[in-house]
DNA sequence: AAGAGGTTCAACCGCAGCTGA
DNA sequence: TTCAGCTGCGGTTGAACCTCT
């Protein structure tokens, strides 16, 4: 597909300060042949000053796009493709704590873009919790992302003999992250994290909330970033409830499954959080009659 | 086979912050 | 101190692709 000339946004936009200084700029889609012009400008010398490669390299494009194109698609150690469990527990923890921060997020995933991010979180996070009928920032999704998915998550990392099985199926094979720090972090996050679930897991049952766990959803922290969200007292209350006296799991109606709650579609609904396996496994009744409890105890 | 509707993701935009003159 | 230019960020858009009927 060829790209416009002008033409991919609106025609009578303002042009801005550095489109001002490239006569006829294109937009759109990048041809092989500008991936080629940019990748051998900076091959030679080097990215930054965005403008200037530019205009340098005969491009007829900003240096925004420019920039974008580059960091986005170009660099050699940019990975896209699927997302592993690991990456997918990173986000998770990370977008709790950081919100809407990609570029800072990004900066825990080797290779990953922020942009890569951003659209991962909006067509697969959100649209669960479009599906789930509540919003992504509300305490009910958090909580299911707190004690429903991110320990299945955990388990199925666990549950991977070979690690390699949950690195991302297309890794550019010049990858190549110098620094051992940055390299090992999803693997530090998932263990650490794991270690506090664990903990957690245990205490909840016993005692109720622990606030060490994702203090950051729990609203212990003072850096909270949404007021709403409540401690985890009341959703281990309702848990404690549900399981050890109120209807706990031996209690359960199955028949709640399809009750209305949840759309017949449910577990479809998370197909993608299982890479590949069968939803059976990942979303049986029993997860499912959890996160109906978190929604009617958060409702009363 | 074809069209409709849904999903994905590359690329755009506006804005804010930084820097240097 | 001010201002212009540049960079980076987050939100949004729309073409391409996929799935369903």
């Amino acid at each position: 597909m060829e790209a416009n000339v002008r033409g991919f946004g609106s025609a009578n936009q303002q042009l801005s300060d550095d489109e001002m200084m490239i006569t006829d700029v294109r937009k759109g889609p990048w041809t092989l042949e500008e991936d080629s012009l940019l990748m051998n400008y900076v091959a030679i010398h080097g990215d930054g000053r965005w403008n200037s490669v530019a205009r340098c390299a005969g491009l007829k494009r900003t240096g925004k796009s420019c920039r974008l194109r580059w960091l986005n698609y170009l660099r050699p150690d940019v990975r896209r493709g699927n997302i592993s469990l690991q990456e997918q527990l990173t986000i998770l923890e990370l977008h709790s704590r950081f919100g809407n921060r990609w570029s800072k997020i990004a900066q825990h995933l080797p290779g990953r873009t922020d942009n890569e991010i951003k659209n991962y979180w909006r067509t697969r996070v959100q649209k669960q919790a479009k599906q789930l009928k509540c919003d992504v920032n509300s305490k009910q999704f958090r909580d299911a992302m707190r004690y429903v998915w991110i320990p299945r998550l955990l388990e199925r990392i666990r549950a991977t003999p070979d690690s390699s099985a949950v690195q991302p199926l297309s890794v550019s094979t010049t990858n190549s992250y110098t620094d051992s720090s940055s390299n090992n972090h999803n693997t530090d996050i998932a263990s650490s994290t794991s270690q506090v679930y664990h903990h957690h897991h245990s205490r909840m049952t016993e005692s109720g909330s622990d606030p060490n766990f994702m203090p950051e959803l729990s609203g212990a922290s003072s850096d909270s970033l949404d007021p709403q969200v409540s401690p985890g007292s009341d959703l281990t209350d309702c848990y404690n409830y549900n399981l050890h006296g109120g209807g706990g799991a031996n209690n359960m109606d199955n028949s709640q499954t399809g009750s209305g709650l949840y759309p017949d579609n449910f577990n479809d609904s998370w197909n993608w959080l299982g890479g590949g396996d069968s939803l059976d496994n990942m979303w049986n009744d029993e997860n499912i009659w959890f996160l109906q409890q978190q929604l009617l105890c958060d409702d009363i």
